[in-house]
RNA sequence: GCGGGCGUGGUGGAACUGGUAGACACACAGGACUUAAAAUCCUGAGGCCUUUGGCCGUGCGGGUUCAAAUCCCGCCGCCCGCACCA
């Protein structure tokens, strides 16, 4: 690829990405074209695109994300918008320490390294990003207003402490995240985790569950899956909390009732046994002199944390010799459990299990044979004969095995255990009520981590939890980390806890927890509108332009981020840093980017750039570069550093351009899915920039040329203006919808018919011709630049054009020219299309009737007979039955 | 396991609210230019057949409709998330 240096025998240069990119950057950077003014009168337009964790290089699936968001921004730039267009990182978290440890660097100097490293490749990028509001969530000065947030959420009640579990590696004697346990053992040791319990911080998150639920209905900027994850995940339900009575001939360690959520009350007479979690306290006491419970207890303590581990796990339970009473029926007494899968953390961490009614409910009761009774079978059904086999039935029904409540509609059956469990009492108190539950748990983010955000608070043994006062904010972290010994660097530091109570003025220790990253990440957006500002956000400011109105990142945080940033705009309103409930207006979750993987003969993964693919009798044909052998194509996958499929972006914008990559990683895919990379996808690309520059020189080439006499038959000429007009109002319409691949379509589209129109009007350039070619040239440039920003300054330059395209408008489209005055009209027999025809726009029925009956196809078809319909959607289709 | 999504030519995909399936691009083939190659330009193409015509065709099997990639029912496959990765 030496395209750069010959001329192509033409009077038009190649066109020098090396040359021009850099320098358009500087000159953008040098006229601060995209810094925003403060009192910019125009409407306001806030495009984010998730910032990155600094891991020090650009990945392809940061190109994608961030050359949309800046599609977005430039458009809207062309609509005559201020547009806010910032860019941070995401600085805090695991990678930095695991660095540190791995190579013995400071964690803090290898995150501002990485983040020098990837400003760069994004200001190659050639992105509109005001960098003059740049910051960090490892700056002092970001995290500072984020422990003022914390006392202040801590004032309002937002914050509390509890109890809570956590992965812990008994050899490193340290917490570890989900992804550190592999297979149940501590990645690093191999140790077997063990579950351990903790205090730790929270975010009450849970107060808002309702809010955060049925304000999702607000939120019609975002995707259905998005919101419909959102909704899954808070998991409201309706249900009963029913208490049942202990049999006291079994009753251990004087607990006289076990407590159990339901949604399905109805179902109660199909209950075959009870379950509690493995920490539950009923367990534990039954468990205090049972060896076999002990071990089943310890045994799930060894599982890990994460719900994905626990319900992935065989079902398994131990009768624990305890015994509920039915509450219907004081003769009946049902097993207690204790299960695996069943969690402290979800409703009472009991339930009861109706074996005929939920699908593992009843694969617990075939293990251990405990009875299965229908009692609810569909409307159609026979009682007498109606049973259940391999599988439950939890669809509503009929009641049956239900004494008062046979033949009712399991609905009607709800109501009825409930008002005569309202009515009976269990020890004073109802046995049964009404609970409204969320699956939603409140926000745990204490982490043991060095590299975070300290959490505000000091611990003195007189008062207690004491919060930092705000004029000693920040808590900042040392300067030094030891990361070498195991645990927590910020608790084994020799002097950086141990500060004096500033209530009593005692000896007393620091909080040595760091807040989960989750937390930087929450109100980021909000810093974004007054980065400097003394205190978090400045109201007025943040409140004139959240929420904001688009918003992009990858469809992995489509739960977890964005729902507590929605909790932390709310806590933030509610301690009056902003006067908004919901930061994202426009939501877009973009695919990731996949690629090719190749292995070689040995089973080893091999890089792209280690693989030679050459086509041989119409086949794709790998071979490993450094041996000469053939290498097997595997399939397309996520790109990832154990495959070696990754493409490194810095590569690509060295040899293709930034243009061409982010044409590319814009076109073929819709952006809400995932895109291939391939190597003839970023050639094309870039092949496709030489076009367009070839294209505008070649016009410009026909403009200097005086035009011959008008020609009287100017049709071509006013096609190519409709299709200008067209395309402009498509393209502006299609990234307005965040449908880049369908905007550049329309754009090839264009390209094509000016080449053809251009080869044309060589023969004989006259005036009309010149000027529509003239108006789709100056087009072109502005529709092409939010795609290819550098290359359209070129254009822009070349055409003589005053000021940067980067500030231009986008082209004003003539509506007059958008209207056809034919249509054609496609014509079906029996739903099979046999032809067309072309008719007026808003033609007369009895027209397009007669035209399509008279077409050959329709008439041999119908064979004189007359047809027994006809269908005509006007100006779309027609159809005649047969 | 639970929740969410996706599935269309050799490939990525397009197809508006049920209305011409395959736009646009890649790869491929043929041609022009060239001493040659690269680059560029032009042309062709879903599959099958008895080829100015016909049949089949949107993961699979049914259904609704004048008309289904699109709606409904039942399957299959792949991907993402699951609360300490970010």
């Amino acid at each position: 690829m030496s395209g750069n240096d010959q001329p192509n025998g033409s009077a038009t240069e190649r066109y020098n990405i090396r040359e021009m990119e850099p320098h358009w950057q500087k000159v953008w950077a040098d006229n601060k074209s995209f810094e925003l003014a403060e009192d910019d009168p125009r409407d306001k337009m806030y495009v984010l695109e998730m910032f990155p964790y600094p891991s020090g290089r650009l990945h392809v699936g940061h190109v994608r994300n961030y050359a949309m968001g800046d599609v977005v921004a430039r458009y809207h730039r062309a609509m005559n918008k201020a547009v806010l267009h910032p860019m941070g990182w995401d600085a805090f978290g695991l990678p930095a320490e695991n660095a540190a440890k791995k190579s013995n660097v400071d964690p803090r100097q290898w995150t501002y390294d990485n983040i020098a490293a990837m400003r760069n490749q994004l200001q190659q990028m050639g992105l509109t990003l005001d960098w003059s509001r740049e910051f960090a969530t490892c700056d002092p000065e970001y995290y500072a207003h984020q422990q003022k947030l914390f006392l202040d959420f801590l004032e309002a009640g937002l914050v509390t402490r509890k109890k809570s579990r956590v992965n812990w590696d008994p050899v490193d004697q340290t917490v570890l995240a989900n992804e550190q346990v592999i297979d149940g053992k501590g990645w690093r040791s191999g140790a077997e985790v063990e579950q351990r319990e903790l205090v730790q911080w929270f975010f009450k998150i849970t107060d808002y569950a309702e809010d955060l639920l049925s304000a999702i209905d607000t939120l019609d900027g975002w995707p259905d899956k998005v919101r419909i994850m959102q909704r899954n995940w808070i998991g409201k339900s309706e249900g009963m909390l029913i208490r049942w009575e202990i049999d006291p001939a079994t009753a251990i360690g004087g607990i006289e009732e076990l407590e159990v959520y339901t949604t399905r009350p109805d179902t109660i007479f199909g209950a075959s046994f009870m379950a509690i979690a493995p920490d539950h306290p009923l367990a534990t006491a039954a468990a205090k002199d049972n060896k076999d419970l002990t071990a089943f207890i310890e045994k799930c303590r060894r599982m890990g944390t994460s719900a994905a581990t626990l319900e992935t796990l065989e079902k398994e339970g131990v009768a624990t010799g305890i015994h509920v009473k039915h509450p219907f029926d004081p003769d009946w007494t049902i097993p207690v459990y204790i299960a695996n899968f069943v969690l402290m953390d979800y409703g009472t961490g009991a339930i009861f299990g109706c074996p005929s009614g939920d699908q593992r409910d009843l694969d617990f009761a075939r293990k251990y044979d405990l009875p299965v009774v229908p009692v609810v079978m569909p409307k159609d059904a026979d009682a007498a004969s109606f049973e259940i086999g391999a599988e439950s039935y939890a669809d509503p029904g009929i009641m049956l095995n239900s004494k008062f409540l046979d033949g009712m509609a399991n609905s009607e059956a709800f109501d009825e255990v409930a008002r005569r469990l309202g009515n009976a009492e269990v020890n004073g108190r109802p046995q049964g009520e009404r609970r409204t539950n969320y699956r939603l748990r409140d926000w745990g983010i204490s982490r043991q981590r060095a590299w975070g955000c300290p959490v505000p608070i000091i611990h003195c043994d007189n008062c207690g939890v004491v919060p930092v006062p705000a004029a000693d904010l920040p808590v900042e972290l040392p300067d030094e980390f030891d990361l070498s010994k195991s645990g927590n660097a910020l608790d084994h530091h020799p002097t950086w806890k141990y500060v004096t109570c500033p209530s009593c003025g005692a000896d007393a220790r620091r909080e040595t927890d760091t807040m989960d990253t989750f937390v930087d990440s929450s109100w980021y957006f909000a810093r974004f509108t007054a980065p400097k500002a003394s205190t978090p956000t400045v109201p007025e400011i943040a409140n004139a332009w959240l929420p904001v109105d688009q918003y992009i990142g990858g469809v992995e945080h489509a739960i977890l981020h964005l729902l507590y940033s929605r909790f932390f705009t709310r806590a933030m309103h509610k301690t009056g840093h902003l006067d908004l409930d919901e930061p994202f207006k426009g939501m877009f979750t973009q695919g990731m980017v996949t690629h090719e993987t190749y292995q070689n003969d040995k089973g080893v993964w091999l890089a792209p750039d280690q693989v030679q693919v050459d086509t041989v009798d119409g086949d794709r044909v790998a071979t490993e570069i450094a041996t000469g052998k053939p290498a097997r194509i595997g399939s397309i996958e996520k790109m990832s550093k154990s495959k070696m499929n990754g493409i490194d972006p810095e590569d690509i914008l060295n040899t293709h351009g930034a243009d061409a990559a982010r044409w590319f990683v814009l076109s073929d895919s819709p952006p809400e899915r995932d895109v291939q990379w391939t190597e003839a996808g970023i050639e094309s690309a870039h092949r496709f920039v030489q076009r367009i520059w070839k294209l505008v020189n070649e016009g410009q080439t026909l403009f200097s040329q005086s035009p011959s006499e008008v020609d009287t038959d100017t049709a071509d000429a006013d096609a190519l203006r409709a299709k200008v007009h067209r395309t402009s109002a498509a393209v502006g319409e299609e990234i307005a919808g965040l449908r880049f691949n369908r905007a550049i379509a329309h754009i090839y589209e264009l390209t094509n018919a000016m080449a053809k129109f251009v080869a044309e009007t060589h023969e004989d350039p006259d005036a009309a011709h010149l000027a529509a070619l003239r108006e789709a040239v100056d087009h072109l440039v502005v529709i092409i630049s939010p795609f290819m920003p550098h290359l359209a300054e070129s254009c822009w330059q070349a055409l003589g054009k005053q000021g940067l395209v980067c500030d231009a408008l986008w082209p004003e489209v003539d509506e007059s020219l958008l209207v056809d005055d034919n249509v054609t009209l496609p014509v079906q027999v029996n739903g099979k299309r046999r032809g067309e025809i072309v008719v007026p726009l808003d033609a007369p029925q009895s027209m397009v009737e007669t035209k399509a009956l008279s077409l050959d196809a329709v008439a041999r078809i119908l064979g004189g007979k007359p047809p027994r319909k006809l269908v005509i959607v006007p100006n779309r289709i027609v159809n005649v039955v047969a």
